[in-house]
RNA sequence: UGGGACGUAGGCAAGCGGUAAGCCUCCGGAUUUUGGUUCCGGCAUGCGCAGGUUCGAAUCCUGCCGUCCCAGCCA
């Protein structure tokens, strides 16, 4: 009986088809796994996949497991398997006592291609590489441009019997042939319209040490074997992946129903792409190689190490994965959506400070020389259980360069001569004068009177101040470096490059500034590495692993949204 | 007809035969000691196109069109 207002809830289309296996007696129990190959560090697209797997098993009551899906020597490593631990984690998801390995499931593989062959389906073959290929077949365009796909034919070594092939296949194993000599393949059909299931290689040889069984191996299984038989041993029922492996799905089924194992389920979904990035791990190494960014966890780069150092936190990177839903559709999400999401959940938790990115020094002409206050400070208005902080007022302060104008323009309601502005838990202050430099024509010195009746920032007299602008004491202000970050990529899809470019000349030119010389509020000394505040009005900064104890350095998270910017430009476009 | 899949707003995405949810972006306006936050309001007579079935179609049928994936002994 469902209330008449009771919402009916939302299910992706994977979650009904998993409803749809537990109400069919298919399956009796939920168990997903994360598949990553340790051969890069994960970004936001794992991320999505991450989500989906713990998700889907966490909704059903099931269990996700944690896999590292390294069947190939050549590019895996243990330190990417840190990375990849270090990051699962940090994002708030628990694999607990449930971390396999591909690798150890080698012997078991063996065995069951050791039963294929005995069904006679699967043949050792002395084909070389170019000669697998030519007999495969291909894809190939007639005169009208349409495609086809003529049958392959049969290898000679097709039909070797089963002794036979147990004991070249045994041999194999034994390290008698070398490298790419023979490889171990399932026997479908070689006229199949789908190439990959022409006597797909299961096996091949390849002399390169393991990263965990070092050379004990001399062959390797290939992914599309390995893959459905290591969700099978570990009993998984629903195999979620992206869109790409749809059409290894027959094969998966192959391999599952001929070797007689747990019968798992594949279901596939799209993956994320993001504007103005890049997620594939191919092209991210390209970028860590190539020196185009300071290694896979700079703060620009899509990877969750690189997030994590920007600031981003792993609940607005959750809020964000929730959002983007789950289907079949090729899409690119709009990267300002995680950026609302980041902000978001910064704007309910980060504490407040004050800073001055591109320091000028502003003088109150009336103030009582050698006067000091300190004044109070709200940690965040969005939750006062941060409560407040002191922080110290004179005479000679630091605000920023963007808050003074010579001459405003339309709309403009900061510092400029003859006008008010509140200076944000401090007192109102009038501009009367400034200096500048006469070679360059920047600004040097900003004059103002203050009205002491105004601490704390109420005027008594409850005049209206449209500006309140940030400022630092110039006596107590900490330097520190402020590094500020924009997308890697100007264009929104930096893959779509014209003929004969790539996608490395879609790099932006401005994708880092570094302001050296910014100064902030004393209580900043004591922020942590890793944790991320807001700087009132310029945005949320995370404090950066490269500072010392005499010289922070933060990175910009996000900026704040600027609606000043926009008013801004709407008059420069005028004009 | 090579095979497999997908087309709903600028970007995501619900919708499952009963008359187009929601989110981001964008545009207004209110509140505000962050040009932030918050709050209100606007933004698809139309669902790739064309036919058909039906009292009724984004949903069912037919035919087109477009996009993506597949020719590793990578995953």
């Amino acid at each position: 009986m469902s209330e008449p207002n009771e919402k009916t809830e939302y299910l992706d289309f994977i979650r009904e088809a998993v409803a749809e296996d537990l109400r069919t007696g298919r399956f009796k129990e939920v168990r997903t796994r994360f598949p990553p190959e340790p051969n890069g560090w994960l970004h936001i697209g794992h991320a999505k996949a991450l989500f989906v797997d713990f998700g889907v098993a966490q909704d059903f009551g099931g269990k996700c497991n944690l896999r590292m899906d390294d069947t190939n020597p050549e590019k895996e490593d243990m330190e990417y398997v840190e990375a990849i631990k270090r990051d699962v984690k940090w994002l708030g998801f628990d694999w607990e006592d449930r971390l396999f390995f591909a690798s150890d499931y080698y012997e078991i593989l063996y065995e069951l291609a050791c039963k294929l062959i005995r069904k006679g389906l699967a043949y050792v073959d002395d084909l070389d590489e170019e000669q697998i290929k030519e007999y495969r077949g291909t894809n190939v365009p007639d005169k009208n441009n349409i495609t086809f796909t003529p049958p392959g034919r049969n290898s000679p070594w097709r039909d070797r019997s089963v002794e036979e092939n147990l004991d070249l296949f045994a041999r194999m194993r034994a390290g008698e042939f070398p490298d790419g000599a023979k490889t171990l393949r399932a026997k479908i059909d070689m006229a199949h319209p789908n190439l990959l299931m022409r006597d797909p290689v299961m096996y091949r040889i390849r002399r390169e040490p393991h990263y965990r069984t070092g050379i004990t191996w001399c062959i390797y299984p290939m992914y599309d074997f390995a893959h459905p038989l290591s969700d099978a041993i570990e009993g998984v029922t629903h195999s979620l992946c992206s869109l790409e492996y749809e059409i290894h799905r027959p094969l998966y089924e192959w391999f599952i129903k001929n070797t007689e194992v747990f019968p798992s389920r594949q279901i596939e979904f799209a993956r994320l792409n993001l504007s103005h990035t890049v997620l594939s791990k191919r092209w991210l190494l390209q970028l860590v190689r190539e020196k185009k960014v300071s290694g896979w966890d700079d703060p620009r780069m899509p990877t969750i190490a690189g997030m994590r150092r920007r600031g981003y936190s792993p609940e607005g990177i959750r809020d964000f994965l929730g959002r983007i839903g789950i289907a079949k559709t090729d899409s690119m999400v709009d990267i300002q959506l995680l950026e609302h999401c980041i902000r978001e959940d910064l704007n309910a938790r980060a504490r407040r400070y004050m800073a001055v990115l591109d320091p000028v020094k502003l003088v109150i002409e009336n103030w009582p020389k050698g006067q000091e206050e300190w004044l109070d400070a709200v940690n965040n208005p969005e939750d006062p259980e941060a409560g407040t902080r002191k922080i110290p007022f004179s005479g000679t302060l630091y605000v920023d360069r963007d808050d003074f104008r010579e001459t405003p323009p339309p709309k403009y309601y900061r510092l400029y001569p003859g006008n008010q502005v509140r200076l944000r838990y401090g007192y109102v202050v009038t501009c009367t004068g400034y200096e500048k430099d006469p070679e360059s024509g920047e600004i040097t010195l900003i004059r103002c009177t203050y009205d002491p009746t105004t601490r704390g920032g109420d005027a008594p007299d409850n005049r209206k101040v449209k500006g309140t602008i940030h400022w630092v004491c110039a006596d107590h202000a900490i330097p520190f470096e402020a590094r500020l970050y924009d997308y890697l990529f100007e264009a929104e899809r930096p893959m779509e490059v014209p003929e004969g470019k790539t996608f490395l000349d879609n790099l932006s030119d401005h994708s880092l500034t570094i302001q050296y010389n910014a100064k902030a509020e004393p209580a900043v000394a004591e922020i942590d590495v890793g944790t991320t505040v807001q700087f009132e009005r310029l945005g949320y900064f995370c404090k950066d692993p490269d500072s010392t104890p005499q010289r922070a350095v933060f990175n910009r998270t996000v900026t704040l949204k600027d609606t000043w910017a926009k008013i801004e430009k709407r008059f420069q476009g005028q004009a």
